[in-house]
DNA sequence: TAAACGTTGACGCGGCGTTACTGTAA
DNA sequence: TTTACAGTAACGCCGCGTCAACGTTT
C-alpha cells in the first residue's frame, strides 16, 4: 500500500526535525493530548500538518518559559485574555523561585565561609599538635642532654617560643619543608630558635 | 518481650519529629543508605542513637542548601576540605540556575507585553467591527429615512466621525453603556453625533 | 481491646530518555 | 535486502507522599 503525503504533512521524525525536539517527546505530547496529529495514516503512522506545526510552535515557546505542560494546555486552549492572566502567575512563580534560588544561595555562601575557617581550625589544631609532638619528641630525644648544657630555663624559652608562632608563620614555614624543619631541630639544638631561621630566610620569628 | 530503650535512642518517629521530618523520609534514608540506624530492635524496628541525630542534622543542613541526597551522601563521606570543594560546586550550580531563571523571566515579561499588545489589537479590531456593524445597522434601519431629510453629505459625515472615534474615546462612552448606546443613535437620527453626546457628557468627540 | 506505633511493598508525580521488540516504507 | 523509519510497552530518574496490609507496643 502506498500513500501520497501532501506538501505540508509530517510523520512524527520529520516534525521533530523541524522543531528540534525528539520524537519521543511528539509521541508523549500526543499520549498527553497536548498535541495530536490530524490524522493516522494507513498504517497508523501520526500525521501532522500545519496547524500542528503551528501549535507546536506555541508549545515549544511556552516550555521555554517555564511552564508545566499543563498549564500550557490550558493557556492554548483559552483566550488570549485567560493566556495573559496565566503568563503573570507564572511570572510571579518564577520570581518566587528565585527569591528561594537567592536564599539557597547566600546560605550555601555562608556554610562556604563556615567550612573555611573549621579547615582552617582543624589545620590549626593539627598545627598545634604537631608542635606540640615536635616539642615533646625533642624533649625525650634532646632534652636532658640540652637542659643540662643550657639550663631548664633556656629551653623553655624556646619551647614557648615555638609554641607562638601564628599559622601564617607555620604556612611560610611549610613551604620550606624539610629544610626548615631540619633548621628547627637545629635551633632547638642551639636553644636559639630565631636565630638560625632569622639568618637564614629573613624568619619572621 | 520487652525491651529497654537507653536515654538517647529513638525510633523511626521520634527521630522524625525531633528533626521535623516525616517518618517516610527517615526511611527512605535507611533505604538509600543515607542514614542507617545504628541498630534493629528485636522485633525490627530502627534505633538509632546520638551519631544518627547528628548526621541528620547534617544531612539537613546540606538538603536545605539544594544538595542532592546523592551530593550529600559524597559530601558527608569526605574530609571537610572536599566537602567545601562540593560547595563551591554547588554553588556554582545554584548561580547558574539563577542566571537561567533570570532569563526565564526576561522572557515571560516580553511574553506578556506582546500578548498584552496582541489583546489591544485585538479589542481594537473588535471596536472597528463594532462600530462598522453598527453603522450598517443604522443604515439599514434609518437609512433611507435619514438620508432623505438630511442629504447624503450629513449622513455621510456623522459615518466618518464615528469611525474616527478612537478607542479611548470608546472607552470612555461604553462606560455609560446603554445610556451612551441611546444617545449615539439619537445622535445619528439629529445627523449630528458630536452633538448631544458632548453637551450631555463633556464628550471628547 | 483499641490506639498508636512499627514493618515492607507498591504506585504516583513530571517530562521525557532509553531500551526492547516488532511492523512498514523507500 | 537493507536501512531508516514507524508503532507500542515498559522501566528509570528524584524525593519522597500516600495508600495498603499486617505485626508490635502501650
Amino acid at each position: 500500500v502506498q500513500e501520497v503525503i501532501g506538501a505540508m504533512e509530517y510523520t512524527v521524525q520529520k516534525l521533530a526535525r523541524l522543531a528540534g525536539v525528539s520524537a519521543r517527546t511528539i509521541r508523549y505530547y500526543d499520549e498527553i493530548g497536548l498535541l495530536k496529529p490530524v490524522r493516522l495514516s494507513s498504517s497508523g503512522y501520526r500525521i501532522y500538518g500545519r496547524a500542528e506545526v503551528d501549535r507546536l510552535q506555541q508549545i515549544l515557546l511556552y516550555r521555554e518559559l517555564g511552564c508545566s505542560l499543563e498549564q500550557i494546555q490550558q493557556i492554548i486552549a483559552s483566550p488570549s485574555f485567560d493566556a495573559l492572566k496565566a503568563l503573570q502567575q507564572h511570572r510571579l512563580q518564577l520570581l518566587n523561585e528565585r527569591k528561594r534560588l537567592d536564599a539557597l544561595i547566600a546560605n550555601v555562601e555562608k556554610t562556604i565561609a563556615y567550612t573555611e575557617r573549621r579547615i582552617e581550625m582543624a589545620d590549626t589544631e593539627k598545627f598545634e599538635g604537631f608542635k606540640q609532638e615536635l616539642i615533646e619528641r625533642n624533649e625525650q630525644e634532646y632534652g636532658a642532654e640540652v637542659r643540662a648544657k643550657y639550663g631548664d630555663e633556656t629551653v623553655d624559652r624556646s619551647n614557648e617560643k615555638l609554641m607562638r608562632m601564628s599559622q601564617a608563620e607555620y604556612e611560610e614555614a611549610a613551604r620550606l619543608a624539610d629544610d626548615v624543619l631540619a633548621t628547627l631541630a637545629e635551633a632547638f639544638e642551639t636553644g636559639d630558635p630565631g636565630g638560625p631561621l632569622g639568618q637564614k630566610n629573613g624568619g619572621t620569628a
